[in-house]
DNA sequence: GGGGTGTGGTAG
DNA sequence: CATCGCTACCACACCCC
């Protein structure tokens, strides 16, 4: 489409912008293989769409109609979509968008498929063009008032609800872009062949100004000389909305700045300071596309290069300097400033010094539009007059602990030995802020990327008042964090729920539909495997919360983190790690707990290579349990005697060699007992709370006779996953291969394709498990 | 002293 | 209408052996 043929100019301009498109189109396209749905027809292919708002038929109902016929969905707005879905626009939205972007209502795409093929959008257009003044007029006045209502009272349950955040929570985007950028600098090094190492060293300290006020002015010269900034509740109409806004300012030019208003002031304190203060929207993907090119300038100058931000980075330079004279650095510095002016349309300004501390302080010399360079001579004259607010690390409540000390400046606290400072502010950051504030930093650039921890929260409009309710809310946060790792091919092991929980007197919070005052709680849990399924998260998620005993209506915000991540392709080396620990955590706990009847039951591991050394193992999935016990038992009580086993010896012979034995004992359910659950019970994996062979097997029978016909629910389907999920999790591999082939025996013989598409997404998710958590598939 | 967990701080 | 208070990472106190 004219989308194509845009950035196609786009890269012959900048060819190593290039790279950077095709390292995140990879990226994207390994996300869309992962969502990846069963092929119906092809009508829509190399359409993009992207849904916004509030949609009769939801969100993910139109995503899985579009994926189901050839088309893709873009999470966000960004640049390759070529069909934004919805019903209804605000103004202050419609005016973010290009010309060329076709705005449609979702009957259009319910109208193609029926049809078979596309049909002409014109009857389906939110809105018309006028050639005549370029501006785009609403066509859908009437429907607005109903839709716009019900879109106002989503509320955190709703589906659409976190994508519908995140998609205008300009600090998600700032975490976002970061690591993008830091995948991005990390991609660019490994593929830098020359890395000269120069005899002098300075560190620049790149910044843009006002990064997204700049970015908002670009097209809009006539208010340059007026105070900006950029936020939320930007609708025309009358100021006095605005007075008692609490929306946030993301950031604000330097003419608003002499009224005193600041970065993350919120807008109602800001235009008590400036009542003259113009407020622009955000435009997300602007800020992402210059941030791209951003980072393209600076690699054409960088020997090492950090990724703060979006908008910032730090450089070494070192190859390019003859010496560190001030005329040597200076000029790097202008060519590199131009550049960026040049390419982005925004002003940069450069810190440059000896260490990343000066640089960084340096920077906040030569803005706006600037370069300062502070040479190892200079440090001493440099810091002392610096405002200990300013040193790095000093935040809001360093900040004040300074301010109660009396110590405004790095000369006041250089007056202040180093365990003074450490009894303050402990050994690290009082050794930090002894050095920081004579100018010395030993810090080097980090620029390898190893991710430790991946998650997603969201701790503003969350006002609950069912239970359901709250549930829903953690499955939709379960299935963002799950999407998440999948899509950095990542799986974790250990889950923080983090939540927010209001305190029993707060008042009403200052920021609408904000958190206000609030208990933080987190608690974690360790699985046996690392995991990344939704139902996974979700279920373990939703054991923890209601360990809390919180009330709905006292929820304000949650979050759910991982930690100890494992590269889903290389989980198989994980197993060998996987099966020691486990052996020992059951051993100790056993020993400890010397009263849990455990009922052991050992199948041989799933066959990993085709050069599997012993073939007789490949008769996967027998159990060596007692004959004529059903496989599980419903509970294991804690108060039942622990009879000692003969499998032990042989599990810890086993564990020694490449061959593995599973136990088929959930450990997780046990390791959480000792630390998150306050039961002195356990449970086994049920369906519908049946737990036995033959009652799952003939519940199973009446589910597809029931839903023959019409195929399976969705709601089915969910519980029938989440189900399959838990047995793996708790590594009854033989069950799952029992029930699986039992569904697809059952399925078989109705020969519909919706149960036929149900059972290959069924087995493909159990496989992604398998690979993960084994190295290799299932037999199934 | 080596491990864990939960909390708090910071940056943009 | 509002409004979109994220998230990775470090350090530490305190608990267990």
């Amino acid at each position: 489409m004219n989308q194509s043929s845009k950035s196609d100019k786009r890269k012959e301009k900048e060819p190593a912008y290039e790279s950077y498109d095709q390292y995140f189109q990879e990226k994207k396209r390994k996300l869309e293989q992962q969502n990846s749905c069963t092929l119906k027809t092809n009508i829509f292919h190399g359409l993009v769409f992207h849904v916004n708002g509030y949609t009769n038929p939801p969100l993910t109902t139109v995503r899985d109609l579009v994926c189901e016929h050839g088309g893709r969905y873009a999470q966000y707005l960004s640049r390759e979509v070529t069909h934004i879905v919805c019903t209804n626009l605000p103004m202050a939205k419609l005016k973010l968008l290009k010309q060329s972007d076709v705005i449609i209502k979702p009957e259009w795409i319910l109208d193609c498929i029926k049809k078979g093929g596309l049909v002409d959008e014109r009857p389906y257009r939110v809105y018309e063009h006028n050639s005549l003044n370029n501006q785009k007029t609403l066509v859908l006045p009437t429907a607005k008032a109903e839709n716009s209502e019900r879109e106002s009272r989503i509320d955190a349950s709703d589906p659409n609800f976190v994508a519908q955040f995140y998609q205008n929570s300009r600090l998600h985007f700032l975490s976002l872009w970061k690591n993008e950028l830091k995948e991005f600098t990390a991609e660019f090094l490994k593929n830098k062949k020359d890395n000269i190492h120069g005899a002098y060293k300075v560190i620049l300290h790149v910044d843009m100004d006002s990064f997204f006020v700049s970015v908002a002015l670009k097209d809009r010269q006539n208010l340059i000389d007026k105070p900006v900034a950029v936020g939320h509740s930007t609708r025309d109409g009358k100021e006095s909305n605005k007075l008692d806004s609490s929306s946030d300012l993301a950031s604000c030019n330097y003419v608003a700045r002499q009224f005193g208003v600041r970065n993350g002031m919120m807008l109602q304190k800001a235009l008590k300071l400036c009542p003259g203060l113009i407020v622009l929207p955000y435009e997300f993907e602007k800020y992402r596309e210059i941030s791209r090119k951003f980072y393209t300038v600076l690699f054409k100058y960088a020997d090492n290069i950090q990724a703060v931000s979006c908008d910032e980075a730090f450089l070494e330079i070192n190859s390019k300097l003859n010496d560190d004279s001030k005329e040597t650095v200076y000029d790097i510095c202008e060519n590199i400033r131009k550049d960026i002016r040049d390419i982005c349309e925004v002003n940069a300004s450069i810190g440059a010094g000896p260490n990343m501390l000066i640089a960084r302080l340096a920077t906040k010399k030569a803005k706006p539009n600037g370069q300062h360079y502070v040479t190892k001579e200079e440090i001493k004259d440099f810091i002392k007059d610096i405002s200990v607010k300013d040193l790095p690390s000093v935040g809001y409540a360093h900040g004040s602990q300074f301010e109660t000390m009396g110590i405004e400046t790095c000369s006041q606290l250089e007056q202040l030995t180093i365990s003074e400072l450490q009894k303050i502010f402990g050994i690290k950051e009082g050794e930090l802020f002894y050095n920081y504030c004579r100018g010395i930093d030993s810090r080097e650039l980090i620029n390898t990327h190893e991710r430790k921890s991946i998650g997603a929260e969201i701790n503003w409009g969350i006002r609950l008042n069912e239970k359901s309710k709250v549930e829903s809310f953690f499955r939709n946060l379960s299935k963002e964090v799950s999407e998440r790792l999948i899509s950095s091919s990542l799986s974790g092991k250990l889950l923080t729920l983090k939540v927010k929980c209001r305190k029993r007197d707060a008042e009403q919070p200052r920021k609408h539909m904000g958190h206000g005052w609030c208990d933080d709680i987190s608690k974690s849990h360790e699985f046996s495997r690392p995991v990344f399924e939704e139902n996974v998260i979700f279920t373990q998620v939703i054991k923890m919360y209601n360990g809390l005993h919180l009330a709905p209506e006292d929820l304000r915000g949650a979050g759910i983190h991982f930690q100890k991540l494992v590269d889903i392709k290389n989980a198989k080396d994980q197993k060998k790690l996987d099966f020691s620990n486990m052996k020992k955590r059951e051993i100790n706990h056993i020993m400890k707990n010397n009263k849990s009847e455990v009922e052991i039951i050992s199948s041989s591991d799933i066959p990993k290579h085709s050069h599997e050394k012993n073939p007789s193992k490949q008769k996967a999935f027998q159990k060596l349990s007692p004959k004529g016990k059903p496989p599980f038992k419903p509970l294991i009580t804690l108060t039942q005697k622990f009879k000692p086993r003969k499998l032990f010896s042989d599990v810890i012979e086993l564990s020694d060699s490449d061959d593995t034995i599973n136990l088929n004992i959930d450990i997780d359910i046990l390791s959480s007992q000792s630390h998150t659950q306050t039961q002195n019970y356990l449970i086994y994996p049920d369906l519908d709370g049946f737990i036995d062979e033959s009652e799952i097997k003939s519940r199973l029978k009446q589910w597809v006779d029931c839903f023959k016909d019409e195929g399976p629910l969705d709601i089915d389907k969910r519980t029938i996953f989440t189900y399959f999920s838990e047995l793996f999790d708790s590594k009854n591999l033989d069950l799952v291969r029992k029930y699986f082939c039992y569904l697809k025996r059952l399925t078989k013989e109705i020969e519909s394709e919706k149960w036929l598409s149900f059972l290959t997404d069924l087995e493909n998710q159990l496989q992604l498990m398998s690979i993960n958590n084994y190295g290799s598939k299932l037999l199934l």
